[in-house]
DNA sequence: ATGCACCCTGTAGCAACTACAGGGTCAAGC
DNA sequence: GCTTGACCCTGTAGTTGCTACAGGGTGCAT
């Protein structure tokens, strides 16, 4: 398979697969004689993992820890599970941050009743975070 | 005032600072004899604005759209209104897709039952978004 | 032989900072 | 008068996860 058409079969943009083999997160591939990339299923499996992963939100990082544990496959299994748990509570923290962010911004933009500049509410709270009802 | 008590007056970084007057966001202040930066109020009040609407999520370009608008008081705040509806429905939307996220990564850390990485569960969804309930 | 799709390397750009390195300034204390 | 330490300066490079060229080579069809 070529990087093409790797590139078709996962969905994954020709320079972020470079990317990926540049940082080390997939291996380099075989080349023809023309010196282009020539990938087998292995790879493909593995770059969906990536995939995958960011899709869901992992970092490079986290992921480069999980494929190295696909890669032991006699290995406990707890570490994949801690990335994702500790993954899952930030994404918790997340939304929660902006569910707050949501209701402030919501209370900001209704203040607003048109006029110039001078007058305007939403340019004043910005400016004033004392006209804030929560935290940010 | 220096760049250290502006700094502190207004919770940001002095390297932030210098990186807002570089980037044209802050104007250029007054120097002392000694070449260092020396600020008044109206910069002490801008740099609030800029980090509250930061604090809530507005990108650079927007703020800097935000600022032309209320150094120019006679004009009409419409385009005010419609940077921070257009940002709130993008904070609405991010919590949207975090929250198809979140549920996912629930689903999948409640299948781990330990043991080793070949049987992982958890390892095994992140592989195959065949596993997946919903899209993301 | 010429067009076109595809591949290669290497570098630079994005957002919004943050972190130095390598220097200058200034007031206090001995 | 000399050192110590806190502060300031410029300029550049790093962060994350890509994306976009520039400038070239390859392979196949017309
Ligand atoms: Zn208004
Ligand atoms: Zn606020
Ligand atoms: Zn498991
Ligand atoms: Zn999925």
């Amino acid at each position: 398979m070529k990087i093409g058409e790797l590139s078709r079969a996962t969905g994954t943009n020709i320079e972020t697969i470079r990317y990926y083999e540049r940082i080390g997160l997939l291996p380099a591939p075989d080349r023809t004689a023309a010196n282009y990339r020539s990938y087998g299923d292995a790879h493909r499996s593995r770059l969906s993992f990536v995939r995958h992963s960011r899709e869901l939100g992992f970092t490079i990082d986290e992921i480069r820890s999980l494929l190295d544990l696909s890669d032991d496959p006699a290995r406990d299994c707890g570490e994949a599970d801690r990335i994702a748990t500790r993954h899952l509570e930030q994404v918790e923290e997340k939304i929660a941050q902006l569910t707050l962010l949501r209701d402030e911004l919501t209370r900001i933009v209704g203040r607003c009743r048109g006029g110039v500049a001078a007058d305007c509410r939403v340019i004043e709270a910005l400016g004033d975070h004392r006209h804030c009802e929560n935290a940010h």
